[in-house]
DNA sequence: CTGTTAGCGCCTTCAA
DNA sequence: TTGAAGGCGCTAACAG
């Protein structure tokens, strides 16, 4: 098996950087190619504190160049306790609301020379803490969970339980989320920005409002209802109790649920849908069943999906900088803390559009 | 990877599974704990043949619960010589056409106990090749690379360059795209998707085509132009020359694109823009300049995108299985190979929808 | 079937 | 500064 494979020993010169040989050249070939100890190539190809002589130091990159030499990285993690991953972990990468935000992490990861890697739950909240824990075992430097926490307490302990064990273990952990664990956390304003969108609908003459509210176990969607319901009671409307109808926080989700809230007899009001995703599906319904849309029935959504800002009539919504909060995720991975979880809040901003007409100037 | 975690073996309460303890037990620490030697413990935890008495192995597993075993993924990843790492390399994971195959190929991953980790390029080919490279170096076991070939030489044959490299290292590597290169490569029959529908289009009566092409150099982008102009030939209809405009794969592509063509006098006919995303770009851009849509201009798109499904008109497009395309990837690069490079032809759909009036049928 | 014994490739004290 | 030596945690021949 051991097969010393480095290249003849130079002589001439052909050999040239192709990299296409079996068994990669490790560290030694090219200490050995550069008249040089282990150690120091070590520290030239990549020693923290510069303290190689120059010329040695240009010898032993020459080496490393004309070899092809490419740092084994289960090695390095090996050797160093801890490999450079950034572990991702979202419900749906299809979703935009989880692929913009990827975006933004994978963004900020790439810039400080981060691999990041995915890992999906497909909705089921207990898998995020298994992908944490493989996680741990993977020694990732640091994982950014995103999603809503759950009201399902034995769900949410495990979480925070494994994410303990990874900050533990020395990595670091961010939240995307709801401010529930004790752990470093972008909480996203859900229930202010539900807020603000139903004061502003009620300053344009909507009352009457229905909810297409998503999981009811869901803090997200459930922040979003409060925080309307609350809002529209300020501006003097009324979310209809029998009108808050709940389903999947999918495209599909809020296409049933629209059908549904049809069914039982609503033709007249405002809907709003607890995310731009479901808004979408319940256009699509009220298509289907004829129904004038913003004309009798007004829908709102929340997020801005960028890819649905073309959707007609325009739909009025909360954005979020989705592709920034997850830049930011990866910004407060890396900065040291001082002391306790930290908490960073970001705020939507109400987007006005058609599908919410202002009632009040015609 | 093995995450046995089963509640602590019952017998005794006490020290409990709490994995928080810094410094993680290693397989010794569940090797003796066990009574037994290393090499048991690392077969019973994860021995490719069983080979052991099923006394000692329930015994070790045992105590790898109790101790709250998690086997360091960079030391076996040394070991062994090779990770358990897929890398995908997309060229933007935030657009949907990426993030729904990149979808596909987690969840492929996942259920044969793959990471994958997430390589962006930003649309800049040269990056592919980076990403591949870098790669190699973590011992990834697998690569797949999504996005368009371009016509820039260099940028192939370097990318064809580590492409080979990682498989000669051992890792198994196939692309998504065109058919250009000697690896196992998944294509996406552009051409032959794009004459479909301009036939569909010709019967339905429309002749005069002007095309949102894309960037130039992209030959993903190239074909479907290539295809849909026999189509409409063939079809007796024809894409005006002047009327091919190319402008970024981007939703603001398609939109400044169409504005360009408005501009340029166009006012009537049917347009097609290379993808869906450029044709719902393309949209907001006739809505804007008050064009009667699908009156007087048609319009139809390619991909067939999940999210973009609800647009109003309802969008004519060639559906491409994106999803399903990510996980035969996935199966492909599993696959022992029996020789050459193999491809596998993926075909689209024509999907006519209500952007493209039936023309003769009123 | 189990235990012993080498490394895998790299980083990092510890001397020189 | 540089070199020599030990070890990271695990797997994979080899014997027993």
């Amino acid at each position: 098996m051991t097969d010393t494979r480095s290249t003849p020993p130079a002589g001439g010169d052909a050999p040239a950087a192709t990299p296409d040989r079996r068994s990669p050249v490790t560290l030694s070939d090219v200490a050995r190619a550069s008249g040089v100890s282990l150690a120091t190539a070590s520290r030239a190809v990549n020693g923290s504190a510069r303290k190689v002589r120059p010329d040695l130091h240009a010898r032993v990159l020459a080496a490393a160049a004309q070899l092809g030499y490419t740092a084994n990285g289960p090695a390095q993690a090996m050797a160093r306790g801890r490999t450079s991953v950034l572990g991702l972990v979202v419900q749906d990468i299809a979703d935009p609301y989880f692929s913009t935000m990827a975006a933004g992490v994978v963004r900020g990861a790439e810039q400080r020379g981060l691999v990041v890697t995915i890992g999906t739950t497909g909705r089921d909240p207990a898998k995020e803490a298994q992908h944490v824990a493989a996680l741990r075992g993977q020694r990732a430097s640091a994982v950014v969970v995103v999603g809503s926490r759950t009201d399902d307490a034995a769900v949410q302990a495990r979480l925070a339980e494994e994410v303990a064990a990874f900050e533990a273990s020395g990595g670091r952990a961010v939240l995307v989320s709801q401010e529930s664990l004790p752990v470093d956390t972008l909480v996203v304003e859900n229930e202010q920005g539900a807020e603000a969108l139903a004061r502003a609908l009620t300053e344009r003459g909507h009352e009457r409002f229905a909810v297409l509210a998503g999981p009811p176990g869901l803090l997200t969607a459930r922040d979003r209802l409060a925080g309307f319901r609350a809002g529209a009671a300020a501006g003097g409307g009324r979310v209809v109790d029998d009108l808050v109808l709940h389903g999947d926080f999918t495209r599909d989700g809020g296409h049933a649920a629209m059908h549904r809230l049809l069914d039982a007899g609503f033709d007249r009001g405002c809907v709003l849908a607890v995310n731009d995703v479901m808004a979408v599906g319940a256009m699509a319904a009220l298509r289907e069943r004829g129904v004038d849309l913003p004309g009798a029935v007004a829908v709102a959504g929340f997020d801005d999906i960028s890819t649905l800002r073309d959707v007609t009539p325009a739909l009025t919504t909360v954005r979020l900088p989705l592709q920034e909060i997850g830049e930011r995720a990866v910004e407060l991975l890396l900065d040291e803390e001082g002391g306790g979880p930290r908490t960073v809040r970001v705020r939507g901003e109400v987007v006005l559009r058609a599908s919410t007409p202002d009632l009040r100037r015609g």
